[in-house]
Order: C-alpha cells, then sequence, then structure tokens
DNA sequence: CCACAATGATTCGACTTCGAAGCATCTAGA
DNA sequence: TCTAGATGCTTCGAAGTCGAATCATTGTGG
C-alpha cells in the first residue's frame, strides 16, 4: 500500500466528483423544473413510493440525508404541500410514520420521465453498455464498502436495516 | 417514452449517486476537521496552488461553483482568513484577481495527506488496478460530455460562448 | 414506583449555495 | 464621442443542510 496515490488515481476522483456534481446539477434542474422538487424532496417520495407501506423518520432518512433535522425540515415541507402524511406510529408513540399521498404518487409519475430522461441523456448516451456495467458494478462495490467503513463519529445514529433498491 | 432505461441502468445511477454522495461527505468531514475548510474552499486553495499566477473570479469559479455569488462569498471567507488576497487587475478594472498566500499554500499542504487518504480509504482501496483505470476513463469520458453538453442554465456566462436561450 | 439512560423526533442557530438585481467597466457601432 | 449592450463582480434575499440542544417516550434497574 503506498501512501500516496498514483496521480491517474487522484485524476479518476476528480473526473468522478466533477461528473457526478454536474449530473446532480443537471437532475436538480429538472425537477425544480417539472416539479417544483429538490432532490432530496424527489429521493424521499420515490422511496415512500416504492416502499410497501409507510416508514418512520428514521427508516426515511437512511442513506438520503445526513442529518435528522434536515430530513423534518423536508418533510415539513411535503407534508404542507398535501405529498406526505405525517402520523404518530402505533407501536412506539414516539416515533413519526410517514406515508406518501396519491397527490405524492401522481408528482413522482410525473417527473420521473423528465428525470430519467436527463440521465440517460448525461449518463447513458456517452457510454457504451459494456462502460455502464462495469460502472454498476464498480460503484456498487464501492457503495458497500462505504456503507459498511466504520462511519467516523458521523452523526447519524445507526439504525438496523438498510435499504437496497431505490 | 418507450424505451425508457433498463433497470440496470437505473440501479447504476443510483449507486454512483450513493457512493459520491458518501464519499463527499467523508472528505467534507476529513477537510473540516483538520483545516476547518469546506470542500469548495478547498478546491479553491488548491486550484490557486496549483495555478501558475493569479486567476480572477471568473477563471476560479469555472468548474467549482455555479453561481458566482457563492464564490464571492467563499473568497471573503478565505481573504479574511489571510488565507488568499484579493485586489484588482491591470488588464481589466472590472475583474478582481486572487492570489494565494504562503498560509494558504500551507493549509493545502496541511490537509491534502489526510485528504487523500480518506480517498484511498474509501474509493481506491476496495478496487482493483483494473477498476480504478476503467473508472477514471468511464468518468472523464462522462465528464467532458457534460461539460460539452449544452442546457446548463447554469449562470456561467462564457468568455467567447453566446446561450441563446433562457 | 421512581430515577435514569437510550431512543425518535423536533427546534434553533449558523453556515452554505444559489438566482435575481444592481453597480462598474469594457467594447462595439453610429 | 456617445450610447447601448456585454461582461465582471457584489449585494441581497430565499432555500437547504447540518449539529447541538431539547422534548417526549421507551426501557431498565433499584
Amino acid at each position: 500500500m503506498a501512501d500516496v496515490l498514483e496521480p491517474g488515481q487522484l485524476n479518476t476522483y476528480f473526473s468522478l466528483m466533477e461528473a457526478v456534481s454536474l449530473l446532480q446539477h443537471a437532475v436538480t434542474q429538472q425537477l425544480r423544473a417539472e416539479g417544483d422538487l429538490s432532490y432530496v424532496q424527489f429521493e424521499l417520495l420515490a422511496r415512500l413510493s416504492h416502499s410497501d407501506g409507510p416508514l418512520t423518520m428514521t427508516e426515511l432518512a437512511d442513506g438520503v440525508v445526513y442529518s435528522r433535522s434536515g430530513l423534518t425540515h423536508q418533510a415539513g415541507l411535503l407534508e404542507k404541500a398535501g405529498l406526505v402524511t405525517r402520523g404518530p406510529s402505533a407501536e412506539d408513540q414516539r416515533a413519526t410514520v410517514v406515508a406518501v399521498t396519491e397527490a405524492g404518487r401522481e408528482l413522482v409519475a410525473k417527473v420521473l420521465p423528465g428525470h430519467v430522461e436527463v440521465v440517460r441523456r448525461l449518463l447513458v448516451a456517452p457510454l457504451s453498455t459494456s462502460d455502464l456495467d462495469a460502472l454498476g458494478g464498480i460503484m456498487a462495490r464501492v457503495r458497500d464498502h462505504m456503507r459498511a467503513e466504520p462511519p467516523r463519529s458521523v452523526a447519524t445514529r445507526r439504525s438496523s436495516a438498510r435499504n437496497e433498491h431505490l
């Protein structure tokens, strides 16, 4: 293990960060324009739409934001917009369960095609099928590795399960 | 929209976004802990340290932030911290040229090893050399494609290019 | 039953980022 | 020269994120 990275490895890191930054900016613009949603809001709605039932705030936060307060804020906005509902949990009075409303599902369905189109145009289009397969495998491995790595005192009070899809 | 993305392509996109989000969060923590710098501030200092001479605000902003006002704010903070200097340009009275100070160079030198170490541990470690090479090539291609792609309603008023709409 | 810690969520303040509007300067054309 | 538009940067307000502190509930030990 070398102490210093090869120059090419650093360049890989920079390319990765800049490309994703550009992609993130593009999809953020699209979501704001077509659905008046932030990227996080879209992620939350998509997660709720895809889940079987309502989720608690903690389950919903996992993997989307790095602070609970941020989720509280966004969930409040989504509730005010009529896209989700919040209510007390039956089992645990401390917990708040969040459910997507019909309007929320419709909004996701409305903005999803445009979202996918942006991804297709910016990420999929310039790559070959084998490139995409390779990228998918590589990033899944990196992601899993990071999830497992010691959180290093990240303030997220980790909960039990980890969601896989979406 | 008959040809939506393959499920695997969408998963590639999600893996990419989540992995980079985790990586970004990790390096941000490291920079804040070891140098009291934000990621953008570090990028600006690194860019200035690496350049031959001072840069104008516009040159400095290119590729780092998506708004000029954000750069103005950060440059002000860096100047207040004594890490950069700002002064009028000789050729163009409108322009502000930014130069890194010795303290700025020293701070970059101080935090860079830890920064590289985080990247090595989270991104490089779980991948093989060939994976890294492939990733570098793929992301460089994606990045270049996005840079060329048009509809960046980004406020980057480029020197020679001219945007038609919006 | 009663402290007391752990857990789920919210409130609050500080910081960052962006977009629109504004000011100053440069440039091109009549 | 004079005027209008383009360009460089800053100011200002709105929105988002995070961390620390806080409130409420659950669980545990005496």
